[in-house]
RNA sequence: GGGCGGUUACCCAAGUGGCCAAAGGGGGCUGACUGUAAAUCAGCUGGCAUUCGCCUUCGGCGGUUCGAAUCCGUCACCGCCCA
């Protein structure tokens, strides 16, 4: 129950004791348990935050458990309204088989694809009639939706609520009748599609309720809302090794904790001591998040690539020098510079560059330039940077 | 189906005939400071041209007007109340 988020103790309690007995019974049975988590191929990249239950999902396959990995290529075309406090977007079909196979690719990353079963939703979803779905309604009340923090403000508010909204908890919890789990894993933001969706449904239909297992949310880059990469304050599994590292040094320090508990291989005792030297002040909160990006790069990356990772860190940020390896860009003659920022995708318009270049934030081999008419010639090697983490080599066309 | 209110840039939100590319806030970007943290300060934040200027944008379409985000018609969508 490592890292899990249950916002109340009792609730926490219930669930480790169903999860004991359930582990009884499914040995008496000689079985292992059903682990399921459910993931939205809204977007193609799986970044850090959806690692969280996936790491989960891992240590229950590392115990000899069965884990099932849903894609929800059926539900995503509904949307779900758990994290966000307005509608979400519906993406079309092919959109969603499209990641959706991404996406099981990457998250072998984290599990063992020999242990793992993939599973589309839309398999058992698509099969069901109206009268199913109005049956599975039955089982709740406009009160219970309502009573749901997020639908309760839109509805405070006078905003609108769609009733297909509604229907996401329902289908995740049929997926979950459907599979027979006896574990569902999710983040806070789906306490009630697990504990009131899905467990209400399980019962009615005479199943064993599956026992949830809640994880805390990512916090994004920002340090405060959920990582997603909507919001554009996430960090991809497929970035590069100095990508990611970097993106971790720039989450606030306040949010370390989170990243300590939910994506890092270190254990409680460990994270209490890192976290005790925060407190006493024994180590400068940087070095402390060095360490953090360096074990999350690791993860993915493997500590060689961690390390070098860090070098350039250092040597950018720390030191103010120039990346080791940078695009090479032949330039001959002459070019103005504006131009030379757009057609390098350094700016994305001509008055952005332009912007750029008054605002002191171009420079050339360390010379900043702010003339915006300026042109730039190139006869040996020199490096173009733009704004913080932008390089470029340029060099004379032979 | 009826009545009322609403739809403005990435988000929230002001603007009710010209001074509106459109107040303010958030977010983002750049710079200073710094630990790519936090806090703070300054600037920028539709496009083209950077010299006057020009073009596109205020839910869609059409109209009135020298001139419309602002007025009229119509359509679409949302909220509240009534049925």
């Amino acid at each position: 129950m490592q890292g899990t988020e249950y916002g109340d103790e009792k609730l926490k309690q219930a669930m480790a004791d169903e999860l004991k007995d359930r582990l009884i019974l499914a040995q008496s049975e000689n079985r292992p348990l059903r682990v399921y988590c459910g993931f939205d191929p809204r977007t193609s990249d799986l970044h850090i935050g959806h690692t969280v239950p996936i790491r989960k999902m891992r240590q229950f396959q590392e115990l000899g458990h069965e884990v099932i990995f849903v894609i929800g290529r059926f539900t995503s075309l509904i949307g779900d309204p758990s994290d966000k406090d307005v509608v979400r977007a519906q993406i079309s079909a092919e959109e969603a088989t499209l990641n959706a196979e991404s996406y099981a690719q990457q998250s072998f990353k984290i599990l063992d694809p020999d242990k793992t079963r993939v599973e589309y939703n839309d398999t058992w979803l698509s099969k069901l009639n109206f009268a199913d779905v109005i049956r599975l309604a039955r089982n709740f009340t406009i009160q219970q939706f309502l009573s749901r923090e997020n639908f309760r403000k839109r509805f405070d508010q006078g905003e609108p609520i769609y009733l297909h909204e509604t229907f996401y908890s329902l289908m995740q919890g049929y997926d979950a009748l459907h599979l027979k789990t006896d574990v569902q894993i999710g983040g806070s933001d789906q306490l009630f599609n697990i504990m009131t969706a899905a467990r209400k449904i399980m019962s009615a239909n005479g199943e064993k309720p599956n026992i949830a297992i809640i994880n805390g949310i990512l916090p994004g880059t920002d340090g405060v809302v959920k990582m997603s990469k909507s919001l554009g304050n996430h960090i991809p599994l497929n970035s590069t090794p100095e990508d990611m590292y970097g993106k971790v040094m720039s989450v606030p320090d306040k949010a370390m904790g989170h990243y300590f508990r939910l994506i890092t291989r270190w254990s409680p005792e460990e994270i209490e001591q890192i976290e005790g030297k925060l407190d006493s002040g024994d180590v400068s909160p940087r070095d402390i998040k060095m360490s953090l990006a360096h074990e999350v790069v690791a993860i993915y990356h493997g500590d060689q690539e961690a390390a070098a990772a860090e070098d350039e860190f250092r040597r950018i940020f720390q030191e103010r020098k120039v990346p080791e390896n940078m695009p090479k860009v032949e330039i001959s003659g002459s070019i103005a510079l504006f131009k030379l920022m757009v057609a390098e995708g350094l700016a994305s318009s001509n008055s952005e560059a332009r912007r750029l270049i008054q605002q002191r934030g171009v420079s050339l081999d360390g010379k900043v330039i702010d003339d915006i008419k300026a042109e730039v010639m190139i006869e040996t090697p020199q490096v173009l940077k733009v704004g913080k983490r932008k390089f470029i080599q340029l060099v004379p066309k032979s």
